[in-house]
DNA sequence: TCTAATGAACCTGTAATACAGGTTTGACGG
DNA sequence: CCGTCAAACCTGTATTACAGGTTCATTAGA
């Protein structure tokens, strides 16, 4: 049974563009790094000017769905996350989402990658979890650096439950997480707090690493508790 | 503390007037509704062409954070899942993400959302939620209907859940469920399986209006593990 | 005074052309 | 067989043009 892609509302050109192109994909059988027509060819193609097949290509390259690049033809793309990234910015600039509402979704999935992390995970992944919970701790002077490690290791979480979609959907928050993380930080009342964080992601890690799946879960569970009452306290939720 | 909403990686003009169009969204606080600046406008102000400009507020457009119209100055959008479902069909297509993992994502999160439900739905919710659930049955010869009538109870508990993340991602999801709903249907083997289903939803319904939070989640945690024994039956997982 | 019509100004959608670079490819020479 | 190089190909950007949709203030009418 064909199902057609998107709906098929093409009052643009534009969109129609990106319809048949998306469609070419899928008819075609493109997997990621895979080239498409040339501009020239789609815009004889498609009966429409290369304007229109721009601004096509442009759409579907916003959505990550193909990759542009001066000289080359257009390529399929990988997944990736910036798009979602961009679009939960958006949401929470224009109100239309807060960080708590983001705080409880990243809680709910992050209990399962937690979870399928413990059992899926490979040796290489469980040294690499464990390597950003140190650092953590290592780079304590330098927030920037500690933020980036704890980014790294809840998306390496995600990416060990062996699901893509939390992957990408983790890796999605984090560009509103990277504006809301200094504020926890410094929310906490002392330095003692803020080991006592490191620690815990310390002990996420090896019970990850344990294979552990309950505790891994417990432990992501009461990470979330813990920041999520640092941000109240600094008023930001 | 300010934070660049996005990667400054501005090799080429179009990207560059892509994080100059979000950040002026960003800096004005514009909210849905609220017109940007006409492309001539933007085309002066930033230096470029209108042709780069209009590349911009294409891509802006395809991640839904802008609406275009003929005629009409670009206006700055509401959250729409349009964009996700395009991304997650397209990791679908592309073969970087399989049927299972995306039902494994709803299942963890549709728990969630029916917890959530069940503590939060108004009388109103809970009243289309339950009328979508009966409706499945009445319309039991029409599989289309009845799939439609799924999707959208499904997205309903996920707006009752009031938290937009979840409705933008269950909504996500929906374009390629579309594609395989039909599979698990025919994979029932007979129609008492098709009605027990119908069923099955129906005391999920009942069980949000009732604002039983756990009975809530545990026949939404059965629902999906039905689902994915019909659809690993007829051998799509 | 209020409402409805109207037209001008404004704006976007699409097309065509032009050219500066970057990329790919195949031919040629070693 | 391999490396080099130039031609062909392709994209990024700018400019101009025009059809048609939208907005808004002014005007005519009730």
């Amino acid at each position: 049974m064909l199902i057609p892609a998107a709906a098929p509302k093409s009052v643009d050109f534009v969109s129609a563009a990106v319809t048949a192109i998306t469609d070419l994909i899928r008819d075609r059988d493109l997997k990621p790094g895979d080239r498409l027509p040339a501009e020239a060819t789609l815009s004889k193609d498609l009966h429409v000017s290369r304007t229109v097949v721009r601004e096509a290509l442009r759409s579907l390259a916003a959505l990550r769905l193909v990759e542009l690049g001066a000289g080359k033809r257009p390529t399929v793309a990988e997944l990736d996350d910036d798009a979602f990234a961009l679009m939960f910015q958006h949401g929470v600039c224009t109100d239309q989402i807060d960080i708590q509402q983001i705080y409880d979704a990243r809680r709910t999935i992050e209990a399962r990658t937690a979870t399928l992390a413990a059992l899926r995970r490979t040796e290489a992944e469980a040294r690499a979890i464990i390597m950003h919970a140190k650092a953590m701790e290592q780079d304590f002077d330098v927030p920037a650096k500690v933020m980036e490690h704890d980014l790294a290791l809840h998306l390496a979480i995600a990416r060990a439950s062996r699901n893509p979609v939390f992957a990408l959907i983790i890796g999605a928050f984090h560009g509103v997480t990277r504006q809301t993380w200094p504020v926890g930080w410094k929310s906490r009342s002392s330095d003692d707090e803020r080991h006592a964080m490191n620690e815990l992601h310390l002990q996420l890690a090896e019970a990850i690493a344990a294979g552990d799946p309950k505790v891994a879960a417990a432990l992501m569970d009461r990470h979330f508790d813990v920041s999520l009452k640092a941000l109240t306290r600094a008023g930001i939720i």
